[in-house]
RNA sequence: GCCGGUGUGGCGGAAUGGUAGACGCAGGGGAUUCAAAAUCCCCCGCCAGCAAUGGCGUGCCGGUUCGAGUCCGGCCACCGGUACCA
């Protein structure tokens, strides 16, 4: 073999990992362990250049953390369970089991020639009974403790369909299918009691140490914890006080009219013999049911002619409206409006003809709010207007406090701790998915079915016809005996949200053939996940619900101490990004083409596309890349190295094909490097230590790079270090150390080369297995060192000095230094800065 | 709407508050070759200038500092999440 030809070399290498089952997790009490994961896929049917760059990432990681002595865990599995099976179903055919499958195996058949160091033994797809069944043990153990419990909650009903949709199926308030308006509808369902948690899932946010800021951050914002206030309003018909929740009772003054949901009691009593009402309400029913469509959607409401004294001022009445945007869910499902503080009651009282009064006023500016709300920041000081509780030039947080304070002495309120996390609903009235072990009995009511009779398993014989839940309509699977009772009784039909697998995977891994959840000593000695890699896309359901999942499995008694938080460190990666490219078919739809069918802007038959700029590669869109060709064409070495070389890890990556043919070329350098050093001989002694130091140097950078997740940085200097090695004269000697020690330090990105070149010079046994290179200290002390010279600020030249040269003689250097004298024209310095092995500047 | 992030040459990007543009791509020039491919070497932010050199320059506006891509305030654009996409 006279070049290099990453085919025979890739392939020779995994058989030879595979033979010494370098990559298989073994526990053992010499080495410290080390469990690394990335988020598993799901399996979409093809793997994309994200998830090359992801598993790469981890195995980068993962053989670093090998050679540098640890038990290393690495492992993969499918997270698959969810509805893009059950639309491939409808859509064309077929079961959702046998394309779930058929997708894992070629995805896995275009993972494995990636050459990742993954422990495939421990292997498993959510969909797996065997993965399900105990899924299903830890529903009736969590259900046992409390933890899971059911109320009604809202769904998006598809009234044409007659099923219920997903909020992406949602497309401006319409079904994606039948076109139908979409209505909200009430399904008694199950719940996750993650709301216990919302205190200490905020507060154990600050031991995070290796999280990233922004995840913890958008954590805490999602928790939301307030400090508030619930206040009666009396009404004056007698009716029950209504009671509303506020965290800024400092503007009851300027308090206008109370605002309830439309599904709250009141609105509902009120609607049954008011067709006006009633209208309303439905009306607000056919809003679908995300955050974002509730905030966006116009403000809109209705008087429903009741009136509540005002609690501080009784000689003021208040009206009583039924507003779109108050939401049942959060607080008490009423609130009251203070439009001069707040600009959606100031939007709603100008349409509504609601009078505005300010609380307070900025200082020195006592002007009315007219159609911009005045919301200084709490922070800020302001000046209130006869405040009932005395105060006047405070911060708007000092007057919350004491209006609080002012409130529970007078019986008017109490004060109230909330949270906007919301419990989590996992009902889902789906087929595919894992199904909720419970059995309805009219004898018994709801029971858990019997751990010995798990896994409940799914059905095959079902059809994807017609839509809604086949297991719904199937004609025996629903019938069952009552595991208390043993009369006939009826399953439950739901399946559990694909959430409830991903969020405790990573434990199963440490023991994914144990016959319960998880084996104790397993998990003990593997838990936690050290290094945990991911999409920003998670940085809150999948981590938080991960972290619920810790705790609840932890109170189960499935998880030993000490995991509550079960990733010690996370790290986001950025997504792959592409251009999309579209056209519109003959009704004016759009229609989305894969990269693959563009060249230059146009499609085989010479249609031009649109071309969108890069989003989130997505199977909708079609703008994913197919990582196939890439190997076909220049091997796993290659794709890896180019993954990881062009962009941050943290950062999105835009795809384009032409980096790969340079990542190509410098892994051919390398090769052909190694070759010329294994069959030549002679080189110039004198010149090892430049050689030498440069070696060392790059360990230290190359190094600090990986630990960081700097891979980018990490390869731009083995870049520069291949080139110094490729021009040195050095002894053959030297140069055979240089090339070993590059092959080390390139090993977690480019393992299969590595190996070769580390065989090409001599080497026994895998570089996989050889241990890190350290640099010696002492070769990376310089003793000259560069200074750049600036004045006011601006770079001017650069001095040469000893590295431990005093200040006063660097200042004296720097002022006599030729181009600085012209620049000073004569002056006298005001003042030289001297930041020693930094930086000179001279201030005139 | 709300929460979080990002913004630097033709392009991807580098830079503990200290020489802006490392490294790579694209482009230009050269060596080698009968010729090409491959390989190797050199140049490459913008404007002015033959050059030496000077001025400008990190989305926009302002501030802190001897010194700001980096810190602070206010905008703009784009990306992610927004609880049933995974």
């Amino acid at each position: 073999m006279t070049t290099y030809a990453p085919s025979e070399i890739e392939a020779k290498w995994q058989a030879a990992w595979a033979d010494a089952e370098t990559f298989k997790a073994v526990r053992s009490e010499d080495k410290p362990k080390y469990y690394v994961l990335e988020m598993f896929p799901y399996p979409s049917g093809n793997l994309h250049i994200g998830h090359v760059r992801n598993y790469t990432m981890g195995d980068v990681i993962a053989r670093y953390k090998l050679a540098t002595g640890h038990n290393v865990l690495h492992p993969m599995g499918w997270d698959a369970f969810g509805m893009p099976a059950e639309n491939a179903a409808m859509a064309s055919g077929g079961h959702p089991k046998d394309w779930t499958y058929a997708n894992i195996a070629h995805m896995k058949s275009q993972m494995l020639p990636l050459g990742l160091s993954l422990d495939w033994t421990r292997e498993f797809a959510t969909c797996d009974p065997e993965y399900y069944g105990q899924q299903q043990a830890l529903f009736i153990d969590f259900l046992e403790k409390g933890l899971i419990y059911r109320k009604k909650a809202t769904v998006n009903w598809d009234p044409v369909d007659m099923t219920v949709l997903a909020n992406e199926q949602v497309i401006d308030g319409k079904g994606w299918r039948s076109g139908a308006e979409v209505e909200r509808r009430e399904l008694v369902q199950w719940f996750f009691k993650i709301s216990d948690y919302s205190e200490e899932l905020l507060n154990a946010l600050d031991g995070l140490d290796d999280w990233p800021a922004k995840v913890k951050l958008m954590q805490s914002n999602w928790i939301g914890m307030s400090r508030g206030i619930e206040i009666n309003f009396e009404r004056t018909d007698g009716g029950d006080p209504i009671v509303c929740y506020s965290t800024r009772p400092d503007t009851m003054r300027g308090a206008s009219f109370i605002a309830v949901a439309p599904d709250h009691p009141v609105s509902k009593a009120l609607a049954d013999d008011n067709p006006e009402l009633a209208a309303f309400v439905d009306e607000c029913r056919k809003m679908d049911t995300t955050e974002v469509a509730m905030e966006k959607a116009e403000k809109k409401g209705i008087d429903t002619g009741i009136r509540v004294k005002h609690p501080v001022y009784p000689d003021q009445e208040l009206p009583v409206w039924i507003g779109n945007f108050v939401l049942m869910d959060y607080g008490t499902g009423a609130v009251f409006g203070c439009p001069a503080h707040d600009q959606r009651d100031l939007d709603f009282a100008r349409k509504y003809d609601l009078p505005v009064r300010n609380a307070f006023y900025m200082p020195g500016e006592e002007v009315e709010v007219a159609n911009e709300a005045l919301v200084p920041a709490k922070s800020e000081q302001v000046v209130f207007i006869d405040h009932f509780a005395g105060i006047e030039k405070v911060t708007s947080q000092e007057a919350i406090d004491a209006t609080i304070d002012y409130f529970e002495a007078n019986g008017l309120g109490k004060g109230q701790t909330k949270f906007r996390l919301r419990d989590w609903g996992l009902s889902r009235q789906r087929y595919w998915g894992c199904p909720i072990p419970i059995v309805h009995c009219d004898d018994c009511g709801v029971v858990p079915e019997a751990k010995e009779k798990l896994p409940v398993q799914l059905p095959d014989d079902v059809s994807f016809d017609i839509p809604g839940n086949p297991l719904d309509r199937h004609p025996t699977w629903r019938d069952c005996a009552c595991p208390s009772c043993g009369k006939p009784a009826k399953r439950e039909t739901d399946t559990m949200d694909t959430f409830v697998d991903s969020s405790w995977y990573f434990a199963r891994f440490t023991a994914p053939r144990a016959s319960t959840p998880t084996d104790i000593d397993d998990a003990a000695y593997w838990m936690n996940v050290d290094q945990y890699i991911g999409g920003i896309e998670h940085a809150i359901l999948h981590l938080l619900y991960s972290r619920f999942f810790a705790r609840a499995m932890q109170m189960t008694g499935h998880l030993p101490q000490g995991t509550e938080e079960p990733f010690n460190a996370l790290f986001t990666q950025g997504m792959v990004t592409h251009e999309i490219y579209k056209t519109t078919d003959k009704d004016g739809r759009p229609v989305y083409h894969f990269p693959s069918e563009v060249t230059d802007g146009k499609l085989a038959d010479g249609t031009k596309v649109d071309i969108i700029p890069s989003a989130k590669m997505s199977k909708s869109k079609k703008n994913v890349v197919d990582p196939d060709e890439i190997l076909a064409k220049y091997g796993a070495d290659t794709a890896r190295w180019f993954v990881l070389s062009d962009s941050p890890p943290e950062r999105d990556v835009e795809w384009t094909a032409s980096g790969a043919e340079a990542a190509y070329k410098h892994l051919g350098r390398v090769w052909r490097i190694a070759h010329e050093i294994s069959t030549s001989d002679g080189g110039d002694a004198a010149q090892d230590e430049d050689l030498l130091r440069a070696m060392h140097k790059t360990i230290m950078d190359a190094t600090n790079g990986i630990e960081s997740f700097g891979f980018n940085a990490a390869i731009a200097k083995l870049y520069g270090f291949t080139a110094t090695l490729a021009k040195s004269k050095a002894s053959v000697g030297a140069k055979r150390e240089a090339a070993k020690v590059l092959a080390q330090l390139m090993s977690p990105m480019t393992p299969h080369l590595s190996e070769e070149v580390w065989s090409l010079l001599g080497e026994e046994g895998l570089i996989a297995n050889a241990p890190w290179p350290v640099a010696d200290e002492s070769m990376l002390v310089e003793d000259t060192i560069t200074l750049p010279v600036q004045v006011n600020g601006k770079r001017k030249s650069e001095i040469a000095v000893a590295a431990d040269a005093a200040k006063d003689v660097v200042e004296s250097i720097a002022l006599s230094d030729e181009a600085i004298q012209k620049h000073l024209d004569g002056a006298t310095p005001k003042k030289v800065i001297v930041v020693p092995g930094r930086i000179v500047n001279i201030v005139i």
